[in-house]
RNA sequence: GGUCGGGUGGCCGAGUGGCUAGGCUCAGGUCUGCAAAACCUGCUACCGCGGUUCGAGUCCGCGUCCGACCUCCA
């Protein structure tokens, strides 16, 4: 715990106290999706994830230039061989379309459900089909450096020369050149290849090949992980402050890009790796094969997971709850979501919006004094900053937020007293509040009606208005009626909810 | 087989040497016309076996189970 901000390296496999390259500015890279089907909801995660590490980077006061590419090119199934078929090229030729309009339709859904998310849009989107040229430069340098050789039209970068070079090559990913030789299995078009853990950087076009470009070498299409190394030094220079991605991409693509950025310039990327772990479902991974015996898949799209429409749940649930559900675990934790989970952080969310919303109405007290209550609810605000300053670890500082909620609770009871707190310290909690769950957090308050032009203020005065019925009734003891209004506006979702001080309502 | 990371109370999930995580569920209570909400109280766990230590979910060793990557998957 300390006001420095530390972070988990993965590139050296421990926290380390984050000191940026220049000062009061960062530039991190991260991974963005291949567009060639629907965004997964594990990629969803990672970015939910990254979001938020972005927020808390702005929250500090850093300049934060976050970069996050679209790969639209080059991601191939199988191998990175001539003889596998590019994924975007492949679904162009599937649904007869141009491989643009695949991208485009992707991607759009992507953007979608990104801004569904609440995520904050990066600062540079590059997309690797509008790189070639300077993946192609990037390949000549290697071949220039002599870290990689041409053979058929195809270039080959050359792991066993930089592995030969100390511990530049399998240092993210723990592997080292003997065991990757032991474990190929056979691939085509080995024999291109002086060493089956060499890369394809740059891969001639077979004729059906769609998606091609002009190169010294042949017509062809740069390699996967290419145009990550090629755009990340392009909008961020030959080093970085951090890198980051699903744990899932540590190897190859990671380790990959390393060794790119190596035989091009003899430079090391990033200064910090930080990786997000996977999403699970009922406690193994999403998978779209059908089990034999239940008849269902464990899977499940982000549409299905909000409508509900789905084998595995039992409701849907709200964006802002998926999100909060992403918050409540660290993000280098697997998740494991069930829907006995997702419940759970439905209430929780709730209990979290409700308990902001009556301390944003607290009025503090005219005489009062800073008693252990002060103390106790500014060590929590403090320990919040703390444990977001210890790798990001949001679900602890959720968790100090949930105490907090629970002396707001109680000063809302009468069973604190709010003379023990002073004017300052709950103005603080009200910032404090505000700031961690709406800029942070990155949550937004989907138990008010957000149509904005005043729809809310309509809606709580005509709920003002029923209240105020109910409440007569219920002095004339005529329960029949109070109770038929109740009952009603459960069913429209809307609860009633009798205190001391009157009735307040909330929607479901 | 290799590499990496895990096994925490009914469920999810923090926590790296001694101090209540938190959310949800469940039980009892306060309040309430009844209910809901809110509040109070209770349920006090750390895969197994060794070891280090005054003291170990927390460090070390072995075993075991699970997941990820190595092969398309975030």
């Amino acid at each position: 715990m300390s006001a420095q901000l530390t972070v988990h390296n993965s590139l050296t496999r421990q926290k380390e106290i984050f000191k940026p390259i220049n000062e009061g500015a960062i530039g991190m890279y991260v991974c963005g999706p291949t567009v060639y089907s629907d965004v997964h909801l594990g990629n969803c995660r990672t970015f939910v994830s990254f979001d938020v590490i972005y927020r808390y980077l702005l929250h500090l006061g850093y300049k934060v230039r976050y970069v996050r590419n679209i790969t639209d090119v080059g991601h191939l199934e199988g191998d990175a061989d001539t003889g596998a078929e590019d994924k975007i090229s492949k679904k162009a030729r599937l649904e007869q379309i141009e491989p643009m309009e695949v991208v485009q339709k992707y991607m759009n859904g992507f953007h979608d459900m990104m801004a569904v998310f609440n995520t904050k849009k990066p600062s540079i989107e590059p997309r690797a089909t509008g790189h070639i040229v300077e993946q192609i430069e990037m390949v000549q340098e290697i071949i220039d450096n002599g870290y990689a050789y041409e053979k058929n039209g195809s270039v080959y970068f050359d792991t066993v020369k930089l592995a030969g070079e100390g511990d530049k090559y399998g240092k993210l990913s723990g592997r080292i050149i003997e065991d990757l030789l032991v474990e190929t299995r056979d691939l085509k078009n080995q024999d291109e290849k002086r060493h089956p853990s060499d890369f394809a950087i740059w891969i001639k076009a077979a004729p059906e090949h769609i998606m091609r470009w002009n190169s010294p070498w042949s017509v062809g299409f740069p390699g996967w992980h290419l145009e990550c190394s090629a755009m990340s030094t392009k909008y961020l220079g030959t080093n970085f402050d951090i890198h980051g991605g699903g744990n899932d991409l540590k190897f190859p693509h990671h380790e990959n890009e390393i060794a790119q950025n190596y035989g091009s310039c003899n430079c090391e990327p990033a200064n910090y790796w930080l990786h997000t772990n996977m999403l699970l479902m009922n406690g193994k991974k999403m998978s779209k094969s059908v089990d034999p015996e239940t008849g269902i898949s464990n899977s499940i799209a982000p549409e299905e997971l909000f409508t509900g429409d789905n084998p595995n749940i039992s409701k849907g649930y709200s964006p802002m709850v998926v999100r909060f559900f992403m918050l409540q675990s660290h993000y280098r934790s697997t998740l494991d979501l069930t829907d006995a989970a997702l419940a759970a952080a439905e209430k929780g969310y709730r209990r979290l919006m409700e308990g902001n919303k009556i301390l944003q109405a607290l009025a503090p007290s005219k005489n009062s004094t800073a008693g252990d209550l002060d103390k106790e609810v500014n060590d929590l605000i403090q320990s919040a900053n703390d444990d977001m300053n210890d790798d990001f670890n949001a679900p602890k500082a959720m968790a100090r937020l949930f105490e907090l909620v629970s002396k707001i609770n109680g000063l809302k009871d009468g069973h604190l007293s709010i003379d023990q707190i002073t004017a300052t310290t709950i103005e603080k909690l009200k910032a404090t509040f505000n700031t961690f769950i709406f800029e942070i957090f990155g949550l937004k308050d989907d138990t008010l009606s957000s149509g904005g032009n005043g729809e809310f203020e309509t809606l709580d005065g005509l709920m003002q208005m029923v209240i105020k019925i109910r409440q007569s009734a219920r002095q004339n003891k005529d329960w029949g009626t109070a109770d038929t209004i109740r009952d009603t506006l459960k069913e429209l979702k809307i609860q009633l909810k009798d205190g001391k001080e009157g009735t307040a309502w909330s929607k479901e």
